[in-house]
DNA sequence: GAACTTCGTCCGATGCATGGACAAACTTCC
DNA sequence: GGAAGTTTGTCCATGCATCGGACGAAGTTC
């Protein structure tokens, strides 16, 4: 919990607050004795804390436990549909928006063709995809979260540039604030996905990386638990890293960006290159599964370079677990141990040896995500790493 | 100021006298009214904080102040030798161990050749430097920093292992507080760089790299205003990542670490295989000020080579702010230029356009920084951006 | 010289965590 | 089956923060 300005008696009952129901998110069913003891507490304001998320509704007590040799302890949780989130995904193709509950479970959804759309059609378009999962809501909901392409200002909730919808300084949280009269957070797409796989994650630990790659190629890191935007909100616009001077024109107008030899659209290039015939993903990774062994190369040749380029970050960070995500995921475990594999073979052994690359289980991260990045802000909670000890049982 | 754990009234109070200690040590001299607005705090408040730390000797009052129309504002300070901090650089060739004052100033130093130095002796020869050193100070010492190469868990105080040196999980904090003591804080050295160049350096913002070029390259990353160690204390070690995988072959036992054709045993080795004559460093920084034309050539491509290293950190991390440092530095703008200009020509422009490449002007960085370790930590400051709006100021 | 402004301090009010005491509920042992 | 011990959750008096208003001191403006 990061408090830069003064303190005082009020925040230090919300920051106890918020310490109570992220413990009680964490590891319930849990009882009033077990959060005072692993936050170090007073069972007193253990219990005065859990008596005001009761109220709220976001925490109930659940049944008894076993004794230990004395009273029952009465169990706490945080009902998964307390409270409702609405997650957004404004793709490049469809803009999703779903109900998501506390636990990151999807309860229902909306989608809608973006195809060409930008600028104040766009925005119209967003905002229509949201009212209509408001009214699929059925429970109090908390709040908006939006993923949105390109350069953006999480703090203010503003779009700085987002060439495919032609949007620059956007105010789009607020707008959408206005227009709903609820709570909205905004952020890159990247930074909610890995935000969401950080909170909804199989495991927790401080810093995480997630690469998303598809058509594009961008990352979103978690650094010290938080989403981590850089000093300009481009932390992790990888995609347009040049890896290979001599390479093919991108987009951007250089030559050889990472985009250019790993995402998805340079597989399709490639292969439409080698064999004369476009194919779309789909067909690309059912040929890849079948074992065609000239996609495969093509397939594996695109990892190696994405790890390549991973590889840096290995000794400038050192953060141990990487998750690959986004539509090349499909392409499964060799594609992922390919980028593993060179990303590993660039860095130092040592660092190299505890780092981990996973490919995403999480369906629809960017959506959920989102509605991560709403629960977390609207309740204050910064979830610390699982299993891992806590401060205070140092 | 990050606050993991549970928060009570004494850590508010704690937390705000730190607040007003880190404002009157950055905006000095200051009123204590002042204060209260910048902080937010109320007067009393900030009076209760001025009088525990006029107590201590680590904020006096100087005079009075211009009126703006009432009473005449008693001004406070921070005086730079209110405390004295021992700072040790146990570099390559020399261990230098130095008494430092709270602005970053150099008050007497001591040094000693290390050598080959290595295991217990080595340990006892940073002992007996730090050992001398205190003998130059003359008044309270909060305590000593320590930069020390390899891998480092600045928490524990633990080497991990510093190959040149032999040590392998060595408690270098514990052993020292313990025959000196004295509070001792240890971490790797580009990281106390890192730090020094944060708290002492002419700007400050939230994040900051510096990168070290010498005999090895290593960086040290400070994010949201902390030294950033990765999961594994790694972070930062960029000297062995493979920029040219059918380079020269490394210490490390691969091929074209970054080490191998940035670093100046690189350039050394470059300039003996094209004249057949070995320069020192110093030789070779003189020919290159000639404007000796093959030299430079070997020095820019070097720096070109770095670069493109550091091109790749540019959109990952999006920080603005990139600090070279390191005898290298020595080389001045023309090869910083180069650095910059390749590493710019690697990342997206909307990225690259606002990102600085600086050479570090402070000298003896390691030995300041091991002391601003001292200083942020022993007196629990986390000192906020300079200049930006603080966040109650928005 | 009177009115006004700003600074720094004093004081009572308020809100928070604390720790000890207590009843309730359960287990263990005799 | 009962007594003793243990654990849970609540109640209450206390101490320690900040807060806001009031006050005198010290300056400026008119």
């Amino acid at each position: 919990m990061d408090q830069q300005g003064k303190a005082t008696n009020r925040e230090t009952r919300e920051h106890n607050d918020r310490l109570v129901l992220a413990t009680v998110y964490d590891d319930s069913p849990v009882s009033r004795a077990d959060v005072a003891r692993r936050t170090r507490l007073t069972r007193t304001t253990v219990s005065d804390a859990v008596e005001r998320w009761v109220a709220a509704g976001i925490c109930r007590e659940v049944g008894r436990g076993p004794s230990t040799g004395g009273k029952a302890p009465i169990l706490l949780e945080v009902p998964a549909d307390a409270r409702l989130l609405i997650g957004v995904d404004l793709g490049d193709q469809v803009f999703t928006a779903a109900v998501v509950n506390l636990r990151g479970g999807i309860r229902g959804r909306v989608d809608a063709p973006s195809g060409n759309a930008s600028g104040r059609g766009a925005l119209e378009l967003a905002i229509d995809v949201i009212e209509r999962a408001l009214q699929l809501a059925d429970g109090p909901v908390l709040g908006v979260g939006i993923g949105a392409p390109g350069l953006v200002d999480a703090t203010a909730g503003t779009v700085i540039r987002a060439v495919t919808r032609d949007w620059r300084m956007l105010p789009l949280g607020p707008i959408v604030e206005e227009r709903l009269g609820l709570a909205v957070h905004v952020a890159n797409d990247c930074q909610v996905a890995v935000l969401g796989e950080h909170v909804f994650g199989p495991t927790r630990g401080p810093n995480l990386i997630m690469v998303k790659a598809g058509r594009g190629i961008g990352a979103g890191l978690v650094i010290n638990g938080a989403p981590f935007p850089g000093d300009g909100y481009g932390a992790g616009e990888i995609g347009h890293t040049v890896v290979a001077p001599d390479g093919r024109m991108c987009s951007c107008g250089r030559r050889g960006c990472l985009e250019t030899v790993a995402s998805a659209t340079a597989i399709l290039d490639e292969l439409a290159d080698r064999f004369g015939r476009r194919v779309s993903l789909e067909e690309a990774v059912e040929q890849f599964r079948t074992g065609d062994p000239r996609v495969r190369e093509v397939v594996l040749e695109a990892g190696r370079q994405l790890g390549t380029a991973l590889g840096g970050l290995i000794g400038a960070l050192h953060v141990r677990r990487f998750v690959l995500a986004g539509p090349l995921a499909a392409f499964g475990e060799p594609w992922s141990e390919a980028v593993a594999a060179a990303a590993k073979a660039r860095a130092l052994d040592a660092l190299a040896a505890d780092t981990t690359f996973e490919l995403g289980l999480i369906e629809d991260v960017v959506v959920v995500g989102a509605s991560a990045l709403v629960m977390t802000r609207e309740l204050g909670l910064t979830l610390a790493p699982l299993g891992a000890p806590r401060p205070h049982e140092r």
